[in-house]
DNA sequence: GCTTATATACATGTATACAAGTATACTGAC
DNA sequence: GTCAGTATACTTGTATACATGTATATAAGC
C-alpha cells in the first residue's frame, strides 16, 4: 500500500504557485513561463503546466496561447463580486450564530481572540492572520455550515491580494476590537447587533482601496467604462497623497 | 494573426466534458479513462487531461492515483452548500432589484417569461430552462451585478445534476407562475413579497430530494454520519413508495 | 468452497520530443 | 533617426514514451 500522504509534484506545484500569487510574491502582470517554474520546483513542465491549468480555471494565471503566461492582474470587478458573496454569506452565518450559539463554540472563539491579541503583542501579523481566518470559520461551523466557510475562503482570493496590499495601513487593533464586540453581540444573541458591527468589520479591507490602486496601478486591471465601474468610481472623491 | 476564435483542444474538452457531467450524460461514479476520452475526442491524453484536471479543481471529477478517475458522485454536502449561498447572494439581488428597477430591465425579463410560456406550449424543456436561467441572470445585470450571477450559476453546478434527476417530477407550470408572481412583486417594488416568493422558488429544486436520494443511490456519495448530516435526515419523515 | 499469493492488464503521473505561433532584436533601406 | 521586413529565440500546445502503482483475474493450497 502507498503512502496516502505522499503528494504529487502537480499538486506541490499547485500549492506552491497558488501561495506565491496570493502573497504577492508573484506579482500580479508578471510573465511566468513553465520552463522556468519546472527549473525552479525541480520537475518538468507537465505538473507545473498542470498546476497552471487549475490555476488559470480559477482567475489566478492568464493563459496567452503561445506567447505566455502571466499572473492575473487583480480585477476590481471579481474583488466586487467577493466582497458581495462574502458580505451576504457571512452576515446570514453571523446571524444565525446570534440565535443559536453554543458556549463550547463560543469557548473556541474566544481562544482564537486571545490568541490574537498575542499576535499583536509579538508583532506577528501571520500569526494574527491565521488566527482571524479561524474565528471566521468558527463561526460558520457553529452553525452546521463549515462548507460555507470553504466556499467564502475560495471566493475570497481576489480580496485576499488586495488586502495583502494594505497590510500596512491596517490597525490590527482595529480588527481585534471589531472582533470582541462581534464575539459580545453573539453571546448577548443580539442578531441585530452582530450582523452590524460584522459589515463594518468586513468593509475595512475595502477602506483604502482607492489610494491601493494609485499606489500600485501596475497589479490592477485596467478598468472598462461600464456602467458598474462608474458606480464604484462615484464613491471615490477627494482623495489625498 | 490567429484567429482567436479557435480553441485548443484542451478547452474542448473540458466544455464536452463538463456538458457530459451536468447533463447526466456521464452518470456519477462512472469510470472516465484519458484513454478512452482521448480516443473519442479524436486527440491525444495530454489535452483531456488538461480538462479533467480543472474539473478536478471543480469538484466535478475525482482522480484515485494511478487507480483511475471517475464522475464525481454527487455530494449532498456540496449541494445543501450551493444551495445556501444560492439564496442568500439572490435574495439580496433581488430585494435591491425590487427597490431600485427600471422598466427597460422589467421589459427583458417579462421577455424571457413569454419564451418560458411558449416553451411550455411546444413542450420544449431545454429553451424552458435556458429562458429561466437568462431571467435569474437579468435580475443580477439590473441591479449592476452581472458578475454576482456568474458566481452563482457556478456555484449552482452541483444542484444542477439534481435537478436534471427531478426534470420528471417538476411542473413547469408551477415554476412559471412563481416567476409571474416575482416579476409583479419586483414591480410594485414590493421587496419583501418579491423575496418571500422568490425563497420559496428557489426551494422548489430540492423539495423531492429525498425520493431522488432514494431512487438514484448510486449516483450519490455516502453520507457521513456526523451531525450536519443527522439535522438533515430530521427534515426526512413519512415517504411513501 | 474459501482464502491467499501471484501474474497480468490497465490507469495515472511524469518526462520529453516536437509543432507552431509570438515577440523581439536586428538588419537594411531611406 | 525612423520604419519595414526578417531572423531568431522563446513560449505554449500536443503527442508520445516510460515509470509506477492499482485492481482484477487466475492459480495454488487447504
Amino acid at each position: 500500500m502507498a503512502n496516502i500522504f505522499e503528494i504529487s509534484a502537480a499538486e506541490r506545484a499547485y500549492r506552491e504557485i497558488r501561495n506565491r500569487i496570493i502573497s504577492l510574491e508573484l506579482k500580479p502582470n508578471k510573465a511566468i513561463s513553465e520552463t522556468f517554474l519546472s527549473a525552479e520546483l525541480n520537475m518538468s513542465r507537465t505538473p507545473v503546466r498542470e498546476a497552471l491549468t487549475r490555476l488559470s480555471g480559477e482567475g489566478l494565471v492568464d493563459f496567452r496561447a503561445r506567447a505566455g503566461t502571466i499572473v492575473s492582474p487583480i480585477r476590481l470587478e471579481a474583488v466586487r463580486t467577493a466582497q458581495f458573496v462574502r458580505e451576504k454569506l457571512e452576515l446570514s452565518i453571523i446571524q444565525e450564530a446570534a440565535r443559536n450559539h453554543s458556549s463550547h463554540a463560543l469557548f473556541n472563539i474566544r481562544q482564537t481572540i486571545e490568541q490574537q491579541r498575542f499576535a499583536i503583542s509579538e508583532g506577528d501579523i501571520a500569526l494574527f492572520f491565521s488566527a482571524d481566518e479561524q474565528m471566521h470559520r468558527h463561526f460558520s461551523e457553529m452553525v452546521g455550515r463549515a462548507a460555507v466557510w470553504a466556499h467564502i475562503s475560495e471566493a475570497k482570493k481576489h480580496m485576499d491580494r488586495v488586502r495583502r496590499l494594505s497590510l500596512e495601513d491596517i490597525d490590527l487593533e482595529i480588527l481585534l476590537d471589531d472582533h470582541e464586540k462581534i464575539l459580545a453581540a453573539i453571546t448577548d444573541g443580539d442578531e441585530t447587533n452582530a450582523q452590524a458591527v460584522m459589515m463594518i468589520h468586513l468593509r475595512r479591507a475595502m477602506d483604502s482601496i482607492d489610494n491601493l490602486i494609485k499606489q500600485n496601478n501596475a497589479y490592477f486591471e485596467p478598468e472598462k467604462n461600464d456602467r458598474a465601474a462608474q458606480a464604484q468610481h462615484d464613491l471615490d472623491s477627494a482623495n489625498g497623497s
